[in-house]
DNA sequence: TAAAGTATCTCAATCATTGAGAGATACTAG
DNA sequence: CTAGTATCTCTCAATGATTGAGATACTTTA
């Protein structure tokens, strides 16, 4: 139990599903995405800046639901809190490593649209296969109905969180 | 809008608890959570690495029980994927800004302990209270028994992301 | 004690980020 | 239609974080 390595040690064993204990539990998942994302950086030459631009491009393109639009610098800059020369620099790399495309907006022509690369795309699912392959083993350990409940946290979270946005701001 | 509108948008409906759903939604709260902290790093003049740093040695600090001992600059380092003239840089600015404290390890006097400054913590609390805040209000919607599925699960997760640290390097 | 190993720090070079401003395009009112 | 204003992206010099080889100090082993 206090071993070392043990992933689950030093929970507050008071209150085993108290604030401290989810506290604890999503500063160190977020702390362990950080680490991934950052291995994932190194190994493609970028930064996690742009790491972080690329997952916002991808969630933003292949989610055609969410914002209805790809991404644009503009919204990038937002998202990730960069300032314009920033948004640029990065995309200027992410461009130049072949990781995505810029398309002059059609309708609008001030705007940029971000596409992410096709080859790029399989070159990150090979990268994360690894994460996806944990995340079902830690699902297979939960019954259906569990797993709506797990669900229905992290929507509620998440909810939780983008209120936050402009809240305390 | 970047992940903007209903926060529930966009998520498979084929499968709602599939991996594709996960993925979605612990890629969302990673990046509200980096999001938050990225402001908290602006706030205090300090840069996002210096918050990660911060709160790796808020969590060895305040969890003996974990690594046995307070982080140090030679561990800070290997979690946080920096070489040593970065964690040194970034030590001292955390240090300059009252963050934290330097000090020797009796023992082996080659080792610098890191310790959370008080002042500094309260300042986090302060920070970071909208953000508990959300987090009970997320768990005020769900019975002790579900919330005990989740946290077994939240619990499972980090168990796998500990595995992957070495499996697919 | 000498040699090898470990933890941290130093410092010049490199390169990402800042932030003001330019350029291009869209909207709006007269 | 035109002028004026707002919006989106990019440019570039200055700033400053990060790199990475090497120095320094301490510990352990032979």
């Amino acid at each position: 139990m206090s071993g070392s390595g043990a992933p689950t040690a030093s929970l507050p064993a008071d209150d085993p599903t108290g604030l401290q204990t989810f506290a604890v539990l999503l500063r160190r998942m977020n702390g362990e995405f950080n680490r991934i994302a950052q291995e994932f950086a190194q190994e493609q030459g970028l930064h996690l800046t742009d790491v972080q631009a690329l997952i916002a491009i991808l969630d933003a393109d292949s989610d055609p639901d969410a914002g209805g639009e790809p991404m644009t610098p503009g919204r990038l800059r937002k998202q990730l809190n960069l300032t314009s020369g920033a948004v640029t620099a990065c995309l200027d790399r992410l461009e130049r490593a072949g990781h995505i495309r810029r398309v002059r907006d059609a309708g609008d022509r001030r705007v940029v649209h971000l596409h992410y690369a096709d080859t790029a795309r399989a070159v990150a699912r090979d990268y994360f296969r690894p994460l996806a392959r944990s995340t079902d083993a830690a699902r297979g350990r939960f019954s259906p109905d569990e797993l709506d409940v797990v669900v229905r946290f992290l929507a509620e979270m998440n909810a939780e969180l983008v209120l936050l946005r402009r809240g305390s701001a």
